[in-house]
DNA sequence: CCGCGCATGTGAAATTTTTAACATGAGCTG
DNA sequence: CAGCTCATGTTAAAAATTTCACATGCGCGG
């Protein structure tokens, strides 16, 4: 286990990887090769074995992984292994399905409070928190110990709510809106945009179209 | 512009281009050079013209590029000038929620039809569409010229429903749901699965942690 | 209408990432 | 307990991607 930079793209098969596991897992697999793994996730062997190997040894020579082990392993790499408080600014439509959303708190991400600037969305109750006005952000993010901002207003307002965000003393974004954000270099910034799958998809169907 | 293989990468990039020169239009802005651009999508200049370079040529030299027209052009290469009928499969909370989204029209992805298996479900209308047995997918796929199929099922339904979609005849398919597809070679899948993102930006904070 | 400034488009260099190859070590068998 | 099998962890090679550097060519000003 070396202190390397870590590529971009590792990250995000890790995050595949975690996926394909837990449906294993869920099929009461309990071990897994490199190779069996590989086939499942689309990718090569030697990828997984030296994805993994950027965090440490997880595997058993002539035996392949244990799927509950390396889940356990992965997630503490990636640092899943807590819950993350969170706070979202913009309550709507959107906004309003994230902290409903089930799967969120089930992945260690729990919404500890919502903003917004609309007088009228301030003081609603959505799923037990209390919709207040972004005014507040500076104080209730520290005594709350948010730690990650979701964005989830309009584009034109999401560098405002990222400003709030960091002034307030969040770590880390995961904007929903459709807008590219400007940020201090060690604030991580992600990008939630389901379009550009969409993007993707067309190009690839028209690339397969003119492979014919 | 040399017919090559066009990077993966470089297709996520083209969408982050559009967006941040949709909203550069928005402000009025009619010209852009590769640097500003580049700045505004936290990318190098040379990779922009890099990107550009495999679909034409769109700038004018001494000038940069004028944005309407790079709009369309990049449009154009990604194969997002014209309309994508879509078929969604499982009307979950997820499947209605995608129904309404108005996004998804607005990117020219238009769903005309939505398949469940549960009789509950089955014949209820949302936004003017009639939810359908999957056992009709064959018949009304190929009638209503739909290429995309959408997959927002419970995972362990997922590859179900990529087989009845495919069977069907769409060409390629955009799954919300948390598991990996096994489908034919020329069709494209995109997995949108924004825990990916949580997962990434946890890691982040934790290395920004550590660096200092 | 010539020359200058500027930003593109591009070929080559540098870097990163992926793939292949193999030595290592765990576990099982006789 | 020696030897064999198998899959990991790792080193080296290959491939892909990003960055650099600059020649090209458009537009403007004198």
């Amino acid at each position: 286990m070396k202190s390397k930079r870590i590529p971009k793209a590792t990250i995000g098969r890790l995050a595949v990887y975690v996926q394909v596991l837990e449906s294993l897992r869920r099929d009461r697999v309990e071990v897994v090769s490199s190779e069996k793994l590989a086939q499942a996730c689309s990718v090569n062997s030697s990828q997984i074995r030296k994805d993994l190997a950027y965090f440490g040894e997880f595997g058993v020579r002539g035996v392949g992984y244990y799927i509950q082990e390396l889940i356990t392993s992965i997630k503490r790499s990636l640092g899943i292994d807590r819950v993350w408080n969170c706070a979202l600014v913009g309550v709507g439509n959107l906004g309003r399905a994230l902290m409903k959303h089930r799967d969120i708190p089930r992945k260690g991400f729990v919404i500890k409070a919502a903003f917004d600037c609309d007088p009228d969305r301030i003081g609603l109750v959505i799923k037990g928190i209390e919709v207040m006005c972004l005014s507040r952000i500076k104080e209730v993010v520290p005594s709350l110990d948010v730690e990650v901002g979701f964005i989830s207003t309009p584009p034109e307002r999401a560098q405002r709510a990222a400003n709030f965000l960091i002034e307030a003393g969040v770590r880390g974004i995961v904007t929903f809106a459709p807008a590219r954000l400007e940020v201090p270099a060690n604030i991580p910034v992600e990008y939630v945009d389901f379009s550009h799958h969409l993007y993707a998809v067309a190009f690839y169907i028209n690339q397969e179209a003119n492979k014919a």
